[in-house]
DNA sequence: CTGAAAGCGCTTACAG
DNA sequence: CTGAAAGCGCTTACAG
């Protein structure tokens, strides 16, 4: 009777109780309350095991899947996270997005992406549209907020970040050295023998870019060379920009036997300008690059590059996320750089 | 009184009223019903203008961000829509998934987005975590469901699918004209004077690659040219198999002056296994692709491929979605393909 | 160990 | 045009 005799409007009743089935219905088929059942759910309590059986049998039953967003309102968690990530199609960040996404998903929990597009408005605009969605915590992958906007983030929800070094309450960092990259990068043309090696730099709003050229730099003068300002060139972090800076160079009648750009992307930009040019890699000028993206292994000739580990940032940072959501600390960090010998770089033709 | 005499527990109220502001505080603070003020954020009811009036100002004075998650509840709508792709990291999809991102979000939803993997049944999990989550409708890009599990899913939700034609009520699909598209490429290296054209096929269990397939018979037959199936090497969709594809053509000693890879990501792979047998591009072989990748742009050289419009794609899908879920027909269509010439071909050397 | 009840923050018939 | 009330499908103190 309780269930027929329902006084008012139900959605569900009225299309004749199909659709989803609902925690109720399984209490109802399982002779207990809802309470129990959604003990069950959520591991909350002890619970006799006839009952238990009971319910699972029912669960099973009817095919009943937990609506959460009935769990998110009521019980103040949506199992999703948040990932603010630069734009969904970078092949940096893309590869980043597949771990974070395959970590969440093992735990039972959904990524909501949103892309700020090097953009600190946008990207503040994201951690706005996450919130109004109730995320249970965010992930920012690099990006410009400062410091401080994510320090206050941190104090309503946790919050997981990339591409800096930030201590705070609530707050877990993740970061990938990239001085030691940059210097290891440089380091190896410079024990080819290279003298005069040309920096494709990146876009210096990043911390990044300055970081990687900072190590190229220590390397220059661990070598005892002196930095020359002539031979560096900003690319912007894209092919466009790594393209046009090498044209630059080229053009400045610099010479230079050996090239290292802040990217693989980069890279890619200034091995078209050399080839314009007329200029083989790596007989004539050897390239190194950073990031190593998937593409880089296939490009012409295979890229020698600086390895960062994006599916491995994005696993970690994801475990970071779920470890602080199970109020654990998280200590993770980043592996070390490490340079992956490729075809394009070799010693210099002896013509000095 | 009404709000300090509150009887019972109230999260919000005990960590000091703080937390996010709700649609309560909203219609007290200007003095109205809460259902009026839903129907002012709805626009689902003729509202005074003075009532209006206030309850903006309330709004705008309390900061007041309505909570998705108890819309979804009550409503129905989470407005959020589902997209199951294959690889978040996929250099072809994330560019359309870039589109359904921005198209989406100026009408104020949210992707979802799910993984497949290249897998059916991932796919069809893809789907019920979706419906779990209660989007209001579901994009799915290509993939391999069955029309039937396609068509069973829109009787419950609004379906818009890419990759193939469709009809069903509910359902709106979307197809790129892949043999068209195919046939113009071979076409393209016919005119150019090739006789001997190599094909590197996509992953036989996508239709697509099977109507690229057809494209390039096509072609072939109407310039009087018989199918050699030799000339024919299966490489998967991806770099290493289009390498391998193109290993096993050089190693079988067929002659040919040209190839045509069924996607940009073998032609990458391809032009790497001629580079290692020394065979030059475009001078010894010229080389097609297709898709348009963002990276085909700027590879070595700039490739010559047909054009997917990867970024419209995704905005039509979610523009289509976007107007059944206001009750309305979609009409939309991909534009036909259109090759674009770049610096991978040639006419063959004259040494018949 | 377990149930009844209240509540999460909205929406939507229903009845003026 | 507008409000009171019930409900969406869960969770969680509270009281056995």
């Amino acid at each position: 009777m309780a269930t027929a005799s329902r006084p008012t409007r139900s959605r569900a009743t009225s299309r004749g109780s199909t659709g989803p089935v609902t925690l109720d219905q399984v209490a109802q088929a399982a002779g207990v309350s809802p309470s129990t059942v959604s003990r069950i759910l959520n591991g909350t309590a002890s619970v006799s095991d006839d009952k238990r059986q009971a319910v699972e049998q029912a669960i099973a039953q009817l095919g009943f899947v937990p609506n959460p967003v009935a769990r998110g309102l009521a019980g103040g968690r949506t199992l999703s996270v948040g990932v603010v990530t630069q734009a969904i199609d970078s092949p940096f960040y893309g590869v980043a997005l597949r771990g974070v996404e395959d970590t969440l998903d093992q735990a039972g929990y959904s990524p909501l992406f949103a892309s700020g597009h090097w953009n600190a408005v946008e990207e503040a605009r994201c951690i706005e549209l996450l919130r109004a969605r109730r995320v249970d915590g965010i992930i920012v992958l690099d990006g410009r907020l400062a410091d401080s906007a994510l320090r206050n983030c941190a104090r309503s929800l946790p919050l997981v970040v990339t591409g800096r070094k930030l201590k705070a309450t609530n707050l877990f960092s993740l970061q990938f050295d990239n001085f030691e990259g940059a210097r290891l990068a440089t380091e190896h043309l410079l024990e080819q023998g290279h003298r005069r090696i040309a920096f494709i730099a990146g876009d210096a709003a990043h911390p990044d870019a300055l970081e990687r050229e900072r190590g190229y730099r220590a390397a220059l003068e661990a070598a005892g060379l002196s930095f020359d300002a002539a031979l560096v060139s900003p690319g912007l972090f894209h092919e466009e920009g790594g393209l046009a800076a090498t044209e630059r160079l080229l053009e400045s009648r610099q010479r230079f036997t050996a090239l290292f750009a802040a990217n693989d992307q980069m890279a890619v930009g200034a091995r078209l300008a050399l080839h314009r040019h007329g200029l083989q890699v790596p007989q004539d000028v050897s390239i190194v690059g950073f990031d190593d993206l998937l593409a880089s292994r296939h490009s012409l000739p295979p890229l020698t590059t600086v390895h960062q580990p994006a599916y491995e940032m994005g696993q970690l940072a994801a475990q970071a996320m779920l470890q602080m959501l199970n109020g654990e600390r998280p200590i993770a960090s980043m592996p070390p750089p490490r340079l992956v010998l490729r075809e394009s770089t070799q010693a210099p033709a002896s013509r000095a």
